[in-house]
DNA sequence: TTTTATTTTCAATAATTATTGAAAATTCAA
DNA sequence: TTGAATTTTCAATAATTATTGAAAATAAAA
């Protein structure tokens, strides 16, 4: 056995672990393992890949690769591309792990955490009566507290965001 | 119809929606609706309540309120307390917003992160060949600044952490 | 235009996850 | 101890979510 067979079988098998926990990673998070799937391949490849690599790649149908991807680019974390002369497209990952988490971030803030506020703050506003006073006022509580939270968390996202570009550019400078 | 019924009306009314809310975005985010319902009802409620009164409220089985008040203990967001002379349990869900939040992601982490964090530590010291260079190049790129990443979010967990205990100091004062 | 390569959609199905409900276990008073 | 009140467990089932695969749509070449 070679070195080069070696060291091929320790890269496949880091490779499928570290797809196969990304995988999992993205399930627990509500994101389809499939979706994470692709996502951690586009990760580990240099070139941009087409949707038949990765059906081979995952063993997944050609469909589930069609959604899962155009889901990745919704969600603002993987692009379309196309080589010049050549029909088939080709898609990469976004692969700043820094702007891929304030992507995600901001689309569930986004998709979730706002129609929740929404309701909340036409809670805040409900009637006064004398009546049911400590139910209204625990609701009222809580949802102040949440919408305070929510605001703390907008400016704390801000802050990372801001983090990561200086963080950017400091990659950029060691270079 | 009476001041009361209107008000009582308005209330249960905003009450529903705010369950259902709170179980919409517990579902989005990996944790079962019930789960999250059960935690919105008892954020609601001005006193401890008994899994009888959770099965009644919400219409679900004893053995899902059960599995269910479980979890939230286990994910540090509910307890469990005892009334004098009372052989019936009763549970009360933790209040201060910032506290469910630290929590949560403390546990996510542990649970989630950690074994990734683990297989990335692995992978980052995969033997040096120069065999599939551009590959194990990529890998190791991406898994050197997801491991970044996450030391940067700890960092981050811990100043969220410290502010939150700031934001507590000070609604105390107000008092 | 027609043909061919490629991608997308979506009804059917598979896989996963949540829930029930009744039996078993526990806890405490008598 | 026994028995009543209460909680927990877990196999069966329901509900939800993900995946397939083939037909329809699209886009470029002939």
């Amino acid at each position: 056995m070679s070195y080069l067979c070696v060291m091929t079988m320790k890269y496949d098998e880091a490779k499928h672990r570290f797809i196969q926990q990304w995988g999992a990673l993205g399930s627990a998070w509500g994101i389809s393992r499939t979706m994470a799937q692709i996502q951690a391949v586009l990760l580990l490849s240099p070139e941009p890949m087409t949707a038949d690599e990765l059906m081979d790649e995952l063993g997944i149908s050609r469909g589930n690769v069609s959604m899962s991807l155009k889901s990745l680019i919704e969600w603002g974390v993987a692009t379309k591309e196309y080589k010049a002369g050549e029909r088939k497209e080709y898609f990469k990952a976004e692969k700043d792990i820094y702007r891929i988490a304030t992507q995600v971030a901001h689309e569930r803030r986004k998709r979730e955490l706002e129609p929740v506020l929404h309701m909340l703050e036409s809670i805040k506003d409900m009637d006064d009566q004398e009546i049911t006073k400590s139910k209204r006022e625990e609701m009222q509580k809580i949802s102040g507290d949440i919408l305070d939270f929510a605001k703390k968390s907008d400016s704390l996202l801000k802050k990372f965001i801001s983090a990561e570009k200086n963080w950017f550019l400091n990659k950029i400078m060691k270079l």
